[in-house]
DNA sequence: CTCCTTCATCTTACTAGTCAAGTGATAGTT
DNA sequence: AACTATCACTTGACTAGTAAGATGAAGGAG
């Protein structure tokens, strides 16, 4: 790193890593700007989407269980299916000690009314600006590198 | 996309977009927690981190142009530049109407103390699992896909 | 010399997440 | 039978973000 101290101006070594690390940030950060505003008119959000989609997907599930499909904390996935009970989206029917999750009538009509509007927004951006082939390249490195931080996270 | 009703499993018709999605998403949130986590010896978070080294690179600076550079909203700055200034890393000087940023000395010995150690950090992650040509390659694809989702949110 | 607009910043009320400590019932051990 | 460990989940205190509305001072218009 080279510091110019009259200026106050840092030059900064970035490395290739860190410019891809930026660059994915900013892009997540965006895109979920764009996804949310996009799903307003469906009353729903996002993350709320995405935890329904998995439900969907495996239920009946456990909250632990669910809280590894969407990468998230146990005290995260408590509050969040808290928000999707509330809303009528899904039941939490306990079995002693665990809690199974399944879709309300609710859950699985809010799904079919928005999963196709919302698979094609997300296909549209990338479709937009990167051809099949690059498509498939970004999709085989992406799938590398977050392989390799769920390793880490795991350990 | 095709239900089975019976065995109320969904045989969701992904795109490749939409998968791209998804793994975009989970490494950004699995690497933050990572990022958060080898932060923690520095008593900082990415998020602070992040803005510290805005500010160092383009101070003085007011609020709302640090705003645009961090992709944050004016209202997220005023919290995270008054939990930096409680911290003693940044000052605020106001000029009647803005308020100019400038990083404090504690500030600057704390972006000396972090900044390679960071850089490191975020650079093994990627060349871990990704050759230099395959870095360029997604750096490339990342870029593309950034600066579009970055020109859809200023229209 | 007020009135009004503009603009940068702040505030309010919210979602979404973390970590760590707390709960409460079942099951196993002595 | 009481003691304790475990397990799934919840809660408390926090960071980090949003959108939308409030604040407050400067500058221009009448």
């Amino acid at each position: 790193m080279i510091v110019t101290k009259g200026s106050e101006h840092y030059l900064k070594k970035n490395t290739l890593g860190s410019l891809i690390w930026l660059r994915i940030t900013r892009f997540t950060h965006q895109s979920n700007l764009l996804s949310n505003h996009f799903l307003k008119q469906f009353d729903i959000t996002a993350a709320q989407f995405d935890v329904l989609i998995q439900i969907s997907t495996y239920q009946p599930i456990t909250q632990s269980q669910l809280a590894v499909k969407v990468t998230v904390s146990e005290g995260g996935i408590s509050r969040m299916l808290t928000r999707l009970e509330q809303e009528g989206y899904i039941q939490r029917k306990q079995d002693w000690k665990t809690k199974w999750i399944t879709l309300t009538s609710k859950g699985e009509a809010k799904i079919q009314e928005v999963f196709e509007h919302q698979l094609n927004f997300q296909t549209t951006i990338v479709n937009e600006c990167l051809t099949k082939e690059e498509q498939k390249t970004l999709y085989m490195l992406m799938s590398k590198l977050q392989k390799n931080t769920e390793n880490k996270i795991e350990s």
